[in-house]
DNA sequence: CAATCCAATAGGAGAAAGCTATCAAATGCG
DNA sequence: CGCATTTGATAGCTTTCTCCTATTGGATTG
């Protein structure tokens, strides 16, 4: 690819010299070798660059337009090296996380103050989607990583950042809402359970929780966020199933909000943060996962006592 | 010089194709040749720019950035290239020009409709100065060339301007105004002479003239410009001796004003462009030369009637 | 289970870039 | 004037780099 780098280092040098023996000192070549790659560089693009005389070398008009530009080249590639430098030791530009939409609004704030400290360079950019969705678009390579459940992506490692509980929310005149702690899954026998919609892994659970506990969950009135659900049950229209981090975090803001754990192994899920087998950001990845396990098990503590 | 131009073409190809062989393909490289230039610059760099996997390669963040940055890269040397390609054929950028302050004025003018239509990348940087400036100046590579005489320039090349003559101006009432034609020198013995300072060339021709006339140079009135001769003169404190050039333009514009030809071989001087005998700029400034030469003979096709 | 696809590896050939030594021209100094 | 110094170019040789073909290894696919 001509010119070179290296003609362009050699050409600035005669500018900045003005002889060429002390630009081939200065670039710690013979000098020789820096008189034969001007000269190929000059044969290259068919146009004299420099002016020789006994007294040292001059440039021509179109030998300075030429430096001009090469100081600038030779400066974006020196700027390459130093941002892959920054790469090198940690994280940084964009990494695209996917997260669950029972996850991220949840953990993630949490989680920033962390992250800016740890990962200055780092720009994350969050993407909300459904386990399944998460997995293909994390093979696709639209993520780089994702937060979600492991055993529901093959070709994957991942690092593990808590273990999710469900609680169950039911309105304040129901008789699930007097008592405050554990309950066991035959307390839900016969009740009508509301979760997300199809495809989002909540759904999935609930529906296991319900053939267990011999309830059903209602068809009729699919959530499509949290929020919803939980409203849904406060106006009577069944029991939430409401996994730990919107649970607690909720729950610490609205105190009136009744949720009581589900003590079930059933109940629970493996929440990491994963990534393709393939991927040369594993070691960073274990770093922010580092990060993201400690903001998890901060917002969770409250359900270690309970 | 580390990462190659080539090495980032490579990984462009890669970011462009997603498979190190179809890659290979776009550049014209075998596979090996390609994979091995991109572990290079990943060693060199020490980031993972690539992922690999079975289903081919896949960008990491760092790569996707280091993309950006080189695909700026490659079009910045692309346009250097292009640049040069310009300048390969005519001249162009900018081209230092030092002139005679009893030519530049009325000469430029003249010749730069020819100028931009022959050369329209070039960007004229014109300066006046005197003749004993102009040549140390032309030598420190201030100048790329001068319009000035031959003689006065050791180690030079040069392509003939014209051949400047010299004209008496004398006050309205003199004698010497009386007349149309050339005169001979011994019209002015006895005489005073009025010209330019120390330092122009044009003092020295007169103080020749001066001599071999019989005549006085005036110590008392040595003109800054042309204008200045021209004037002292009409005021009549003596006869100005002027040049070709702007005896003619003058002239021209002001029909009152009387000039005679000075008819004799010490009264004439050739003027030429002249630059180093190292410039590689030769054959452009020949083109140019001739754009200056068509320009002069305009202007002086009055001279070569009378 | 064979066929196919993809990237890595091995080994060798050619080109590129480097070095030392020397030359030719010109400048500078005594 | 003459000799030492300085300048860039040239010559010859060595080292390094880059590329190629051929092959391997692993994974996916029919």
């Amino acid at each position: 690819m001509r010119p070179t780098l290296r003609q362009m280092q050699y050409l600035i040098a005669i500018a900045e010299t003005g002889k060429f023996g002390d630009a081939a000192r200065l670039v710690n070549v013979s000098q020789p070798s820096l008189s034969a790659q001007v000269a190929e560089m000059e044969a290259g693009l068919g146009v004299a660059l420099v002016e020789r005389s006994r007294r040292g070398a001059m440039l021509t008009p179109a030998g300075e337009e030429l430096v001009r530009r090469a100081r600038i080249i030779l400066r974006e590639v020196e700027d390459l090296k130093a941002v892959a430098k920054l790469g090198r030791t940690e994280l940084s530009g964009r990494l695209r996380l996917g997260v669950l939409p029972t996850i991220g609004p949840y953990l993630l704030p949490q989680a920033t103050g962390d992250l800016r400290a740890r990962f200055p360079a780092l720009r994350l950019s969050v993407r909300e989607e459904r386990t399944i969705d998460l997995d293909e678009h994390l093979q696709a390579g639209l993520f780089d990583t994702v937060i979600s459940t492991p055993e529901d992506h093959p070709d994957t490692e991942y690092a593990h950042l808590f273990t999710e509980r469900l609680y169950a929310c039911a309105p304040p005149e129901d008789a699930l809402a007097e008592g405050d702690g554990p309950i066991q899954l035959e307390h839900l026998s016969g009740r009508e359970l509301l979760t997300l919609g199809e495809g989002h892994r909540l759904s999935a659970i609930a529906q296991n929780i319900a053939a267990a506990a011999g309830a059903a969950v209602s068809s009729e009135y699919e959530g499509t966020s949290l929020d919803a659900i939980r409203l849904m049950s406060q106006m009577g229209a069944g029991v939430a199933i409401l996994p730990s981090l919107y649970a607690l975090s909720e729950a610490r803001r609205d105190r009136g909000m009744n949720i009581r754990l589900i003590d079930h192994p059933i109940a629970r899920r493996d929440i990491a943060l994963i990534w393709r087998d393939t991927s040369p950001l594993a070691t960073s990845l274990h770093s922010l996962s580092a990060c993201l396990q400690k903001a998890s098990a901060k917002l969770l503590e409250r359900e270690a006592k309970g």
